[in-house]
DNA sequence: CTTGACCCTCCCATGATGGGAGACCCCACA
DNA sequence: TGTGGGGTCTCCCATCATGGGAGGGTCAAG
């Protein structure tokens, strides 16, 4: 299987295929001519891939997952720390920009937003009140 | 006053400083032995374009914020719209990020996590279930 | 033999930030 | 007058994941 094919089969793009090659997630053949070749652990590894990144992993979590993925004897309790240890990071990322959300929208609830050029918004981005 | 008490003044790193002038944010004069030289407007501008930071607005947005600063004349309401317009973004980003944390809060629930090398998260990754 | 789809590698861009090299400037102190 | 140290200059490179595009090779169908 060519890459076109991989990356339709996969979800990924072929872009990207290549990329995760180049930084050594996967491994695929060769085949005469110079193109790559994709047998089926390739794509399944793709499709993790791919699913991790849905979930925003980073690819050097990745990895890691991949290498645990690949190890039969892999115990759960090092695939749920990492897992934990991403979803306590994507929470508090979340926080704070539901933080930073919430300190604008308060400012724009005493902003008129009409023709006036009164502004409590770039009042507080000038540092009036901070 | 130059680079370093602008950026001890402002809290913007020298870096920062240096790069917001190069994307044309703010224009420093020059001294004979070629510093940039910072008054007291230099450093307000660089002050604002922190707090724009801090609440994560992109340099673009910051360059129509300074914009509408600067001309007294501006309606709040297109102050307003910009400010709405981030909130917007940053909810969704935030409300994405949290979906994925609760994804994979789920699947982790379902992980023993112990020696036992079973793990749904692992399974769902591979595509089990997607 | 041409056409078109596919593949290759290499370079560049994003957005905001930082690190570091190599060189210059300036002031104080001996 | 010389030197040391701190401040500043420009330029290049790295991050993270992704994509665009150039320039050229490969292959199968017409």
């Amino acid at each position: 299987m060519n890459i076109g094919e991989a990356a339709r089969a996969s979800g990924v793009s072929e872009k990207m295929v290549r990329h995760y090659e180049a930084i050594g997630l996967l491994h695929p053949a060769r085949q005469a001519n110079g193109y790559r070749s994709y047998a089926g652990g390739d794509v399944a590894v793709l499709r993790f891939i791919r699913h991790a990144r849905d979930l925003a992993f980073p690819l050097e979590d990745i990895r890691k997952l991949l290498a645990l993925w690949r190890d039969r004897g892999r115990a759960s309790a090092e695939v749920r720390g990492l897992a934990m240890h991403h979803v306590a990071a994507l929470e508090e990322k979340a926080r704070a920009l539901q933080a930073m959300a919430s300190s604008l929208k308060h400012l724009a609830a005493h902003c008129h937003g009409d023709d006036r050029p009164d502004c409590p918004i770039l009042d507080s981005l000038e540092g009036r009140h901070g």
